[in-house]
DNA sequence: GCTTTAAAAAGTAACGT
DNA sequence: ACGTTACTTTCAAAAGC
């Protein structure tokens, strides 16, 4: 049987920094090409790169929120894209700003059905969300890595909260043996 | 002195006033779903307890209001769904759905899933069916649950699935449409789940 | 609490054809 | 009865209401 944690994919990465300089907003949208800015909605400009393809937000404190990349590479990949970007414009960007990681998405596969009723019972009713009338998966909050899990109905999994790419792999670990100690998975 | 005095009894007539509305609001919204008294007796102890435990600050009485009905039909086995509870409230259903899982879980009030088995007597009787297709639709939600279909699905559409195939079963058939309409999904649903639930069930029709 | 961004899971819903 | 699009849930940061 194949191990759930070879069937770990990361889906998405947060991750946020600052250019340790005030920004000109409207300027920026004006010559940065294909920026949305419209601060009646929300105080970030946004602004997408292709390759690796993210969505930055930019605000007027120099600080930069980067969401959608597939890896923590590529997060750091777009962020200099969004850096050199800025240098164009002769905005003044530190050399290398600090990219501090805030949220990994991460997706799996337990690799069998689960009966998520059985599971809400076992782990404990006060441990767990699980209301099917209005999501299908069932949200389990681990302490240890401290990150939230849904489970669903076909065994697939999804994992976020985390800051490290090792705390999937430890959750999937936990919530593995947990499900097997209480004999529900299989 | 006196001017905290008075502000006291202005807060005090407040938060009495508050909560005489909130008990009216339960009460009703219970009469026009037509659920017993004792469904609005558990409502108003769950309110009063979401008051104590101060968790009306930040949300609109009427949502805690409604919310603590929502979990009150559910723990005396009578549930109704947010799409029903939402039609005899002014709070949207979404509102609903987010207060009641709050308060359930900071109230601990550890509530296990609906059964679709629960809606099976309503339903059928809203279409008239007999007490022959109730039996077998709860014979065809039990079997079918222990398979593991039931998973991730809403019970109202399980339920209403399993409604329509038995109704075929014995001869007394409904409409999807006026199955999904007592139910309030869309006949897709009832289609889905009919189609898992028969095949579960090795019934060939 | 809200606003915006991205992404997965699976179920449900609302469109159009 | 299809297909497509879109909404539900989880998470984090940003600035400001």
């Amino acid at each position: 049987m194949t191990d759930p944690k070879e069937t770990i994919n990361i889906e998405n990465v947060v991750a946020s920094t600052g250019i340790g300089q005030e920004l000109d907003l409207q300027s920026v949208a004006m010559d940065l090409e294909g920026a949305d800015y419209d601060p009646e909605q929300f105080p970030g400009l946004v602004y997408r790169t292709q390759d690796p393809k993210s969505a930055a937000l930019i605000f007027r404190s120099g600080k930069i929120v980067c969401t959608g990349a597939k890896s923590t590479d590529d997060v750091h990949e777009s962020l200099h894209i969004v850096f050199d970007k800025l240098r164009d414009l002769s905005i003044q960007v530190e050399e290398e700003p600090e990219i501090v990681v805030q949220n990994i998405v991460t997706s799996a596969d337990l690799g069998r059905q689960l009966n998520l009723n059985a599971i809400a019972i076992g782990l404990g009713l006060e441990n767990i969300e699980y209301e099917p009338e209005q999501f299908p998966g069932l949200v389990y909050r681990l302490d240890e890595p401290e990150v939230v899990a849904l489970l669903f109905g076909s065994g697939k999994l999804v994992i976020t909260g985390g800051k490290q790419p090792e705390d999937a792999e430890h959750a999937v670990d936990k919530i593995v043996s947990r499900l097997e100690e209480l004999g529900l998975l299989e | 002195r006196l001017r905290k005095w008075q502000e006291r009894i202005r807060t005090k007539d407040a938060g009495e006033r508050n909560l005489q509305f909130a008990l009216s609001e339960i009460d009703r919204m219970a009469s026009a779903l037509g659920v017993p008294r004792s469904v609005r007796e558990v409502a108003s102890v769950i309110y009063r307890r979401a008051l104590k435990e101060d968790l009306i600050r930040g949300r609109s009485i009427e949502g805690v209001a409604t919310s603590a009905l929502y979990a009150s039909c559910r723990k005396e086995g009578i549930p109704r769904s947010l799409e029903e509870i939402s039609e005899v409230s002014r709070v949207e259903r979404k509102e609903i759905g987010r207060t009641y899982r709050y308060i359930s879980q900071e109230l601990g009030l550890e509530m296990k899933p609906v059964d679709p088995k629960k809606y099976v007597p309503r339903f059928c009787s809203e279409l008239e069916l007999s007490e022959e297709v109730q039996s077998k639709a709860n014979e065809i939600i039990e079997t079918t649950a222990e398979k593991g279909l039931l998973s991730g699905k809403s019970p109202t559409g399980y339920a209403a699935a399993a409604i329509y195939a038995a109704s075929l079963l014995c001869n007394e058939k409904k409409t999807q449409r006026e199955v999904a309409d007592v139910a309030q999904v869309t006949e897709v649903t009832i289609r889905n789940r009919y189609q898992e639930q028969i095949e579960a069930m090795g019934i060939h029709n």
